[in-house]
RNA sequence: GGCCUGGUAGUUCAGUUGGUUAGAAUGCCAGCCUGUCACGCUGGAGGUCGACGGUUCGAGCCCGUUCCAGGUCGCCA
């Protein structure tokens, strides 16, 4: 006990010019491998493992003590550096092996109840509560690192734009507008809360007030909605803000950003500028407001085509308002049998779709859900909006223009997943910008900010506010990368009148303004800079850039869908002395 | 809150039409083994089949309820 051996050098470091030299390695013991007279000992840190040797040769006391090692075991090894007579390519330090010549061990370990295997299959629950066994994994290390390095870049990237990383406060008021806030009980006002910040949105704007002129901050955010393979409770942003600017300027900032990031962590050249595409467009060719681009499928829109037709379903969609449209897939009849037709049109429904229409071409007509509505010269009219191939297959969905959308813009991504067409080297990014300014909340008929009520609506729309509000669209942009929102940001109101405006649009009262807001509309008296701005998201930014399916790769920590932190078991109750302390009772 | 999938050894899984003592791999323990690297060989320990109830002579399997997990829709300005 109390002895620590110097480490010289890292286990995965160590290649066939260290050859010769004395070293110390710490780390833990990732297999043993006993041949009686010979003992293997794979030494891990998080730089990789290395071949640690024991012959007869060393003192029987030593020999014990390494026949004595078990998994995860934590060690000290001093030893020589040797050429392997018998080599492992499948290892970077194959070529060598550490001659061990004295050993320590720091601590035992139990067996452990997961494996430290990178391609161990385990249940995500006991990943997650044995985390620090997990994070021992060589893929969970590289990922940290990994998530460093593209922290580590921003922060030079936009210090070298000018721009300064300003810490926002963690305790602020609840503004209960979109996401639910966590809330923080004050203890000096008794009923009163705090509540952790869903974005730094409201400071960082009150920073261009202050004169900052161009902030960035990588910041935790919290949000207290459901969770998702790509959605944590709390999370993290590269949240930036810049003064005097216009959509251009941001963009331009960006992509200097993007292509920095993929060429040095990707080795990947982007060319700039990435494509824009408007959101009316990318909703009408792609069903999606984040469309992947890696593959086509595109929707048509058949109202045109099917208007007259006797299919009910159709005729009713279009008199409600409705669209009908529709993909093409290429070679699809082949591919799609109608059980998998079958299978594509229930997942669909959880869309909000009642059903697909789908229309084989065969060389000699055509094979359809629909043969009895549709004659042959009808049938020929829809496909040759596809320019439908004998083998194609076309899916048709009516409804309203959302669930129409929503609905092929998954059965794309879907297809396109089944086909194998998504290439996760190829990385297409892309703005998606004019995104509308309100839309209508489902159940209540009442206008809400597609993006946040900050948002800059097209100045030359500002009079369409009083008459046709939906059709107003804004300064807001997305950056998208292969169908995942990446970021997304806007030009802000920097004119009281325009914000006050807005929120009346809203609904919202004066009072509830001051209530909420007030603070910044009260700022933006005393002179406040055009400034606009954008927050990627970091994990899902990570993930994407390392091929992971789950942010809680790219987290040390993450909560389980329940929300739950399994190594520390929060949420847990607390004393009632703090209750009381807080005024605060629970039944 | 809805839908889908799952819950059997420490771990990953199999388990036929409901039928004797629930299996495999891996891990673990012991012994043997000097060039292994998924070391090998021999032996061993290890199970509330998520929980509760029901049907049955008999339930891991069928039925009901429920809990848990993952995915997803709603939700996420």
């Amino acid at each position: 006990m109390g002895t620590l051996f110097k480490r010289t050098h890292m286990c995965g470091t160590l290649n066939i010019s260290n050859v010769g030299q004395d070293v110390v390695l710490n780390g833990w013991v990732a297999k043993r491998r006993n041949l009686g007279g010979l003992i293997f000992v794979d030494l891990r840190d998080k730089t990789g493992i290395v071949q640690v040797t024991f012959d007869d040769k060393i003192p029987k006391e030593l020999f014990d003590k390494a026949d004595s090692l078990r998994s995860e075991y934590v060690v000290g090894v001093k030893g020589k550096v040797l050429e392997r007579s018998a080599k492992n390519e499948n290892i970077a330090t194959g070529e060598v092996e550490v001659f061990a010549t004295d050993l320590v061990i720091y601590s035992e370990a139990e067996t452990p109840p997961i494996y430290i295997k990178d391609d161990d299959n385990v249940d995500d629950n006991l990943r997650l509560k044995y985390r620090y066994l997990d994070l021992r994994k060589n893929k969970m290390q590289k990922n940290l690192t990994f998530r460093h390095q593209v922290t580590k870049l921003a922060r030079d990237y936009f210090d070298s734009c000018g721009f300064t990383e300003v810490e926002t406060p963690m305790l602020i008021k609840s503004t209960p507008e979109g996401a639910r806030d966590y809330i923080v009980p004050s203890r000096v006002y008794p009923g009163s809360f705090y509540a952790l910040p869903q974005s730094p949105q409201l400071f960082k704007q009150l920073l261009m007030v202050g004169g900052t002129d161009r902030y960035m901050q990588i910041v935790k955010c919290f949000r207290d909605e459901d969770l998702r393979a790509d959605r944590q409770p709390e999370f993290t942003q590269i949240d930036l803000e810049m003064s005097f600017v216009d959509m251009d300027d941001v963009i331009e900032i960006q992509e200097g950003f993007l292509k920095k990031l993929f060429s040095e962590l990707m080795g990947v050249e982007i060319k700039t500028p990435l494509p824009r595409i408007t959101w009316d467009e990318a909703m009408e060719r792609y069903g999606s407001d984040k469309p992947d681009t890696r593959f086509g499928f595109e929707l048509k829109k058949l109202n045109d085509t099917v208007a007259g037709c006797e299919f009910k379903v159709f005729t009713d969609a279009l008199a409600g308002g409705g669209d009908v449209r529709g993909i093409c897939i290429d070679g699809g009849s082949e591919k799609f049998s109608r059980k998998d037709i079958d299978k594509l049109t229930e997942q669909s429904k959880s869309y909000g779709a009642k059903g697909l229409v789908w229309i084989r071409k065969t060389e000699d007509g055509y094979n359809s859900s629909v043969n009895k509505f549709f004659d042959q010269k009808q049938l020929d009219r829809i496909a040759s909006v596809f320019d439908a191939k004998p083998g194609d297959l076309i899916l048709i969905c009516s409804d309203k223009p959302k669930v129409v959308f929503d609905t092929l813009g998954f059965l794309r991504r879907e297809i396109a997943r089944r086909l194998g067409l998504l290439d996760d080297k190829q990385y297409n990014l892309l703005w998606v910008v004019d995104f509308p300014m309100f839309e209508q909340d489902e159940e209540t008929g009442e206008l809400k900010a597609m993006h946040h009520p900050f948002t800059c609506p097209k100045l030359d729309q500002v009079p369409l506010l009083d008459t046709d509000p939906l059709s107003v669209k804004a300064d807001a942009y997305d950056i998208v990368l292969n169908g995942v929102e990446l970021g997304g940001g806007s030009i802000r109101i920097h004119d009281k009148e325009l914000q006050a405006k807005m929120f009346e649009v809203l609904g919202l009262t004066k009072e509830e303004c001051d209530e909420k807001f007030g603070f910044l509309i009260e700022a933006f008296k005393y002179g406040a800079p055009p400034h606009g701005g954008l927050a990627y998201g970091l994990d899902r930014l990570v993930m994407l850039l390392l091929g992971e399916q789950s942010i809680r790769e790219v987290i040390a920590f993450p909560k389980n869908q329940n929300a739950q932190c399994l190594v520390s078991e929060a949420p847990a109750p607390v004393d009632k002395a703090q209750l009381d302390e807080l005024g605060l009772e629970v039944e």
